[in-house]
DNA sequence: CTCTATGCAAAAACTTTGCAGGGAT
DNA sequence: ATCCCTGCAAAGTTTTTGCATAGAG
C-alpha cells in the first residue's frame, strides 16, 4: 500500500491518526498481526482498536481470522491467499499456492488450514 | 461409531458416564457441535466438558474448530473434510469435495473456508 | 457546528484452573 | 487403595459496550 489515506477516499470512513497507524502497521508486516502485536507498535485503547478494526472490515480494506491461540490476526485485503496455521507452535503461514477449490454459490472469503508445520513435525 | 466402549480400550483414558455421554450426542450428530448444543442434550458442568474435550484431542478422538461466532465446534474424527463457515448467518456445511491440497512437509489436521453461503448470498 | 472517533472502565462471552470430594479399576 | 474424574466457584483471555469528551470535515 503506497497511499493510506487513498483508502480513505471514496470511504464512508474518517482519516483518524489512530487509523492510519493501524493500517501503516499491517501495511509494514509481511503476516497477519493480532491487537498484541499492533499495540506493541503504537498507542491506542483496545475499545478503539476493536471499533476501528470492524469499520475496516466493514470496509472491506482488511480481513481476519481466528488462530490457533485464540486471537484475532488482521491484514490488508490483497490477493486471495490461504493460511497455515501450526497447532502445535502456532505459527501463521501466507500460502499463496492454488487450492483449486470450487464451491458452487459459495462466496469464499477466507481459508484457513490447520496441522502441524514442517518445523515442528 | 457402532462402539464408544471401544474408543476407551487401548487408550489411556477412563470410561466415564460423562465422557460416554459426550461420544454418545457427537456420534449422533451430523454436524459438529459446541458446548451449548451439547450440554442441551446431556447435563456436565462445563469444566468437565471441557477438560474431557481437551483429553478427547489429545487421544485423537475427535476434532474441533473455532466458528464464526466465537465458539469452538467438536466431532468425532472421521474421513478428513473440509468445513464451510457462512460469516453471515454462522451455519456450518461438511465439504466432502476433493480439494487438491498439497502441502510438503506439513500435516494437514483441518480446513475451514470462511465465506458466504448460498442462502445469504 | 455536527457527527463520528476516542479513552476509560466495566461487561460480555467462552474457556480454564484450584480445590475438595467422588468414582473407576 | 490409588489415581483420575467431577462439580462448584472463581479467574483468565480476548473482544465489546456505555458514556462523556475530543476531534475531523
Amino acid at each position: 500500500m503506497d497511499n493510506i489515506n487513498e483508502l480513505f477516499q471514496d470511504r464512508n470512513i474518517k482519516l483518524t491518526s489512530s487509523r492510519k497507524a493501524i493500517l501503516e502497521v499491517l501495511s509494514n508486516s509481511s503476516k497477519p498481526l493480532c491487537y498484541e502485536e499492533i499495540k506493541f507498535s503504537i498507542n491506542m485503547d483496545k475499545a478503539t482498536f476493536y471499533r476501528n478494526i470492524t469499520k475496516f472490515e466493514e470496509e472491506d480494506i482488511i480481513d481476519s481470522f481466528e488462530s490457533n491461540d485464540k486471537k484475532r490476526y488482521f491484514e490488508i485485503k490483497k490477493s486471495k491467499h490461504a493460511h497455515f496455521i501450526c497447532t502445535n507452535c502456532s505459527k501463521i503461514e501466507c500460502l499463496h499456492e492454488d487450492f483449486n477449490y470450487k464451491l458452487i454459490n459459495h462466496k469464499i472469503e477466507n481459508i484457513i488450514i490447520k496441522g502441524i508445520c514442517p518445523n515442528c513435525l
